[in-house]
DNA sequence: TTGTAGGCGTTATCAG
DNA sequence: CTGATAACGCCTACAA
């Protein structure tokens, strides 16, 4: 049994353990409780000298409403909430930072779940936030379990998909277009003269962002009349150290590429890691690219080249689409962000020969 | 009377915009509320046949529960929440990460608020959680300002100070020794043979880990019969710029430190790409050392010596110490874990002369 | 093992 | 502009 202090000690003087509640401002101010409440929630219908004297009492009281009870009667609990891969991964950490950031200024709270890129896990924190009452939710990516739109839809209130736009419109998203971005970069490889690329990416299962970098890439050679070697192709998942593993094995090969596109800047550093060790050059002996232009490729000898990714834009976008929407206000449903590439000193032309 | 539609009435196309209800699922189960509860939080309770009816009831409807219900009720809303500087900072974002696979991997959600080193703003947002009615508070650091722990008192829930040990015992905490950190890279400096060093820290106002951090340099070199030289000491926020700045203003001095201690890692990384823009060696020209062993260090050129801290214990440590006390069970209120110097190539012995 | 009934603290409705 | 009152959906005695 517990030694705690117990409940029934409250009646004591001083020891007032009671919460305070409405009807305790609402006595002390002289009002009834409905006075109390629309103090909390619109003020402007309160006589102001009526609303200073509940203010005063609830601040001497120090009252705080109870948004169980609040949630429970209006429907509203003032919790977004938000599922993300992982947050112990510096984008969308930034990302999420800027969308509390955002949420806060409105008076909303940011409730938070992780699923390790397990679409299941997904659906089942989804449901626990939920239960929460969350006013609307935003997720990573445009993949998810097919379960996950009928228990979004059966919920009936916003969310908004982000770091990808849906080309068929069927959800709210913000994003931008993470086949251009390797488009794009790879096209400047291209350019450089490269011909033998090696690719490095997140496994593609359930990530929508990986498989349309990868897609994007592949395109850019198509064009060219290229074609990637499957060979020169590594998987891992989001560390330094899987990253460095899957890059010594391209290094093994027989013939290397000259070329590298990581889809994200850990695995380009984690490349570059495996590149010193082995003791090729960067960008003499290969080229190396990234995405996101995160600190850690930026501060890398060479600085890496990478693609600015819209981190904070896409935040900041979630948010206020959501709040908008929850406030019948005009918004967009659908935005994308331009990326950019950041030239630094890990690419370069290729060998001669 | 309820107008609820029947489970029948929801193969209805377009009208089922009703929550789906604890009553619902009695009635397709055919019980009675009071057994559809037992069933969600009990179901020991309950008769193995009965609970099988009540569950696939609930699963057909999908019913989620209403949790501000519960809450208002239960007084529990499973819900934890945390207060921390920033996450978008790589320290805070992984030890919440672990709290928050430590929380879920026990059935509570985390509700997440950052304060971006405003301890006014900490006290808002703390009291914003206790209105979601979270059942334990994680904060980080001890310095907070003086009304969080009334607010707390008044509150009357569990909680924890993290990143740091409270000294005297008036809080529960669990952490690390800041001092020590520093200390032992200090005196690994003087070991070295360096006699003039310099400080890149954090602002010290309301950080205890910067101060404590910034205390223990000052020890070992006391020790050594050495005082820091105030005008070697730089102070930034927390950014690769601010840090890199900080350390142009350091190497412009008459007489540069050849040993920098840096309270972090960001710090000790911004430092090095001054030191690089400048044409000063590490660690021929100057040793400089981090704190935290994060990958962007680890992954410099040449590597940065910086000291292990329990990032992740500290994170699972907190969600135990917290659910332990929310579900009457033994527990630490004072918990300190090791640390570790790592030693990497950024730094050495001084220049001779 | 199961059902009945009341209330948790707030806000929406309606009347004054 | 303010007050009385009835829910919101669930859990917990208590009774059966």
């Amino acid at each position: 049994m517990s030694l705690k202090t117990t409940s029934t000690d409250r009646a004591r003087p001083g020891d007032s353990r009671m919460r305070v509640g409405a009807k305790d401002v609402a006595r002390l101010a002289g009002v009834s409780t409905a006075t109390v409440s629309r103090v909390m929630n619109s003020p402007e219908q309160v006589d102001p000298d009526t609303r200073r004297r509940v203010t005063e009492a609830a601040a001497r009281l120090r009252y705080v409403p109870h948004g169980a009870a609040r949630s429970l009667r209006s429907h509203r609990s003032k919790m977004i909430g938000a599922v993300i891969p992982s947050f112990d991964y510096a984008l969308y950490a930034r990302t999420t930072s800027a969308l509390q950031q955002r949420l806060d200024e409105r008076g909303y709270s940011l409730v938070l779940a992780e699923h390790h890129y397990d679409l299941g896990a997904e659906l089942r924190v989804a449901g626990q936030l939920m239960e929460h009452g969350v006013d609307a939710l935003v997720f990573v990516g445009l993949d998810h379990d097919p379960n996950l739109f009928g228990l979004l839809d059966d919920y009936g209130r916003p969310y908004v998909l982000t770091w990808g736009v849906d080309p068929y419109r069927r959800h709210p998203s913000v994003g931008f277009d993470n086949h251009a971005a390797t488009y794009e970069m790879t096209r400047h490889l291209l350019a450089l003269g490269h011909t033998r690329f090696g690719l490095l990416s997140a496994p593609v299962d359930g990530n929508d962002r990986a498989r349309a970098r990868g897609a994007g890439m592949r395109a850019a050679l198509a064009e060219a009349g290229l074609q990637l070697d499957e060979s020169r192709v590594a998987y891992a998942p989001i560390s330094l150290a899987a990253a460095q593993a899957g890059m010594e094995r391209l290094l093994a090969l027989p013939s290397p590429p000259t070329a590298l596109v990581a889809t994200n800047d850990v695995f380009a550093v984690g490349a570059m890691m495996a590149c010193r060790q082995a003791g090729v050059r960067i960008p003499q002996d290969i080229s190396i690219t990234g995405v996101d232009n995160t600190d850690l490729g930026a501060t890398q000898t060479p600085g890496l080249t990478s693609i600015r990714t819209p981190i904070i834009e896409i935040g900041v976008a979630a948010a206020d689409q959501l709040i908008a929407r929850l406030e019948g206000r005009e918004h967009q449903d659908f935005q994308s962000f331009p990326i950019e590439i950041i030239h630094r000193g890990s690419t370069g032309k290729p060998a001669a020969g």
